[in-house]
DNA sequence: TCAGAATATGACTAATTAGTCATCATTTGA
DNA sequence: TCAAATGATGACTAATTAGTCATATTCTGA
């Protein structure tokens, strides 16, 4: 949709998305570093290599409109990424299919860290914010996102993969704790401290392969010992 | 310490310290209301009914003074609830205390609203900023929540009683789930929407106990379905 | 080639607000 | 009582910056 080479495209389509494009690459890197409230404008324009009033000629909301631009791109491939895993998972079982999911998130975080930065950074203040177009584009999106998983969790739990815990409630849990681990994995990339003394177990926030272990570990079998593993 | 009616102290002390609290109050209402960077300093000596330079006589720092202030609060009373459901548990399983301690964060949650609304807006804005006193501010704050747990987790794998996965880990995954549950929970308050999707079950959102259930079931048994209860 | 459409530009305006400090009010203790 | 210290005040300053728009530039199709 907004692939900037898209031959089928004119020339001056293809431009224009290109410039689009760099107006919101400048615009991740402008808000990661100084937080959207304290992005001038004017900065991201230069950095972008145009004037300020172009980039009203692209994004008539301004500097929110680049914002939102943004998170739009950050669901879009979240959705996708969820999807790839779940519902095209062929035989795969369910924990399969997460553990996969698990390491793959790791990835687009390493792909997009600007991006995903930005939607840390930003979007619980948004979320709560007085202006109900924005809570409810953030009501959209995380609905949007849990149905995406909701029907993998559902039809698990009917062939009895999993527990029949309530669907929406497990597939929230489920993303929650993943969004957690790269919210961790990139705070403690940030502090460039010696000691990431918080998760003792550093290969947990280098290695996506010992993440996903131990996540997966954690929700499927559970904190308490099982008895069958006893004897 | 701040306790503004401590009949040990000095009338004056006794009145520095009640209005510190209203100014620490009307920050509160304003910064939950606003947000931190769009609260202006004005409106909360307004509602404190002082001037607006009164304020730094008592916060030299400023807003920003009032926010950190708001925050040490909000972690001493999250350190402190997690000693008196963990360090004095009693005879309590660790599975009970967590119960336990997930319907008091909830009742704490209610009981100050507007202080644990802030913690979600700004803290994590905060945590990626690029000043170093902040970052740093964070770490130790959440290095000393994980600590205040870590030992009941620990003693807790010792007795056996948990999987032997690494505590770090556990605890910090431990105290995300708990945060995020009311989270949510806040989210859906604030979205007074009839149709609260996102968790389908509703008492999740509403009954204390209910949330406590869930968490607990899903993190301690799993979600894996168990072999010994299928015979 | 060129008229006119489309697009880019950045100086400017208007609004906001954090923090200061000269001044005024109150309290203290001798 | 009153002089000195302590505390409160809010008008003011200085800095920031979002969004506008008159002008300049580039492109298009005839």
């Amino acid at each position: 949709m907004s692939d900037a080479s898209n031959p089928s495209l004119s020339r001056r389509e293809r431009e224009r998305r290109m410039r689009r494009r760099a107006m919101l690459d400048a615009a991740s890197a402008v808000f990661a570093e100084k937080g959207f409230e304290q992005a001038p404008l004017d900065e991201i324009a230069e950095r972008a290599e145009f004037g300020k009033g172009t980039i009203y000629n692209y994004f008539e909301e301004g500097k929110e409109g680049l914002l939102f631009a943004l998170f739009d791109e950050a669901y879009d491939d979240l959705q996708a990424l969820i999807r790839s895993n779940f519902e095209e998972a062929g035989d795969r079982s369910f924990r399969a299919s997460f553990h996969n999911f698990v390491v793959e998130s790791f990835t687009y975080y390493e792909e997009r860290e600007d991006l995903f930065l930005n939607l840390i950074k930003e979007s619980q203040r948004l979320c709560f914010s007085d202006d109900p177009e924005k809570t409810e584009y953030f009501r959209r999106q995380q609905q949007r996102t849990i149905e995406a998983l909701a029907s993998a969790v559902e039809a698990a739990a009917e062939e009895g993969d999993i527990s029949p815990l309530p669907t929406r409630s497990v597939t929230y849990m489920l993303l929650e704790v993943v969004y957690d681990l790269i919210v961790h994995r990139s705070l403690n990339e940030h502090r460039d401290t010696t000691d990431a003394t918080c998760l003792a177990d550093v290969s947990l926030l280098h290695d996506a392969e010992a993440a996903a272990d131990f996540l997966t570990t954690l929700l499927f079998d559970g904190l308490e010992t099982r008895r069958d593993d006893s004897m």
